[in-house]
DNA sequence: CGACACATGTAACACGTTACATGATTTG
DNA sequence: CAAATCATGTAACGTGTTACATGTGTCG
């Protein structure tokens, strides 16, 4: 494939779920080229496109790819929960205020997400669709985590007090 | 704080979930100083620790970063649901294999995760429980979503011919 | 004609991450 | 004493990302 029909690829299998800026493209391919997992026919043709093919390394690279499963360590971390946990542990803020806010900001992405699944049930592909709704789960499984948070914080009271290990800093009020 | 210290808080809220590389600590620092977000005192005290402190801007990031919601739209490109949309868009790619392996994997993380959560239920603190079961919750989720891929796919068959819009390249098998 | 989609590319930045260097202090 | 922990830092790399430059073709 030629480098901006990658991106339109990109795009028709995932949605306009996360937009992939062209120059990217470039740069990527070079930079797989670089590293020997494509080869692009140097010259463009008559329609000014250069196409690029994967190597045997590159095929491998791919085949390795879909057979390896994601692990959890693998995953970057996780902004959310990172969140929390500090809204937790930090003195001066309202943990509980924060789990709100991201409760109906979730709840609003989860009505978006649903009202676009439904609108477009029926034309979009299999891909499209089910990136769509792995969304959706993960929207909702944020919920529910959220309640679980709210739960537990209600059970057990305050922000613990903050475990200064080796030398307490002096504690400032945040906000 | 000093930045040893902010390593060992970040690990004592998050757990051994997400590894901190100290030097990343250092380095962070310095760039925040350099935004102008964190000052430390230049000379480091009698134990040899250099501590540092938010300044007034650095305190108006911090209140923001906990008030402003983590939306859909910034989170990092889900490479699981990627992988899955390209399984069924490639051809030559057995995506339900794909799919199989993941639930598999994902299922005996989510054991894992499990047991550890039973092994430190009461001693840990709140906030690396709730990291914990924030996983956990994402863990369950993603096997609802593979089986629901499972069922959708069984349901439609193979993949889909592959959309290349403007012109099609030569189609190559792959693995 | 002017605007827009198609098509390729480059320069540059920021950030996450690691490997390494260095020294003090503690502890088996 | 040797090994481990505490503590700070730096050089370097790779990658994601963007802004920009450039040109062709199409269409209202």
């Amino acid at each position: 494939m030629y480098g901006y029909q990658l991106r339109h690829e990109f795009e028709a299998s995932t949605g306009a779920t996360w937009p992939l800026n062209v120059g990217q493209v470039y740069t990527t391919l070079a930079r797989l080229e670089r590293d020997g997992l494509v080869a692009g026919d140097g010259e463009p043709d008559g329609d000014g496109r250069v196409t690029y093919r994967l190597t045997d390394a590159g095929h491998a690279d791919v085949a390795r790819w879909f057979t390896t499963p994601v692990t959890r360590e693998r995953r970057q971390r996780d902004e959310l929960a990172i969140k929390i946990a500090m809204a937790l542990t930090t003195p001066g803020v309202d943990a509980h205020a924060v789990v709100q806010t991201q409760r109906t900001a979730t709840l609003r992405s989860l009505q978006d997400l649903t009202r676009l699944k439904a609108s477009a049930d029926d034309v979009a592909d299999q891909a499209w669709l089910l990136v769509l709704e792995s969304m959706i789960f993960q929207a909702e499984a944020e919920v529910r985590w959220l309640d679980h948070c709210e739960t537990r914080m209600t059970a057990a009271p305050g922000p613990a007090a903050p475990a200064s290990v080796p030398a307490p800093a002096t504690e400032e009020a945040l906000s």
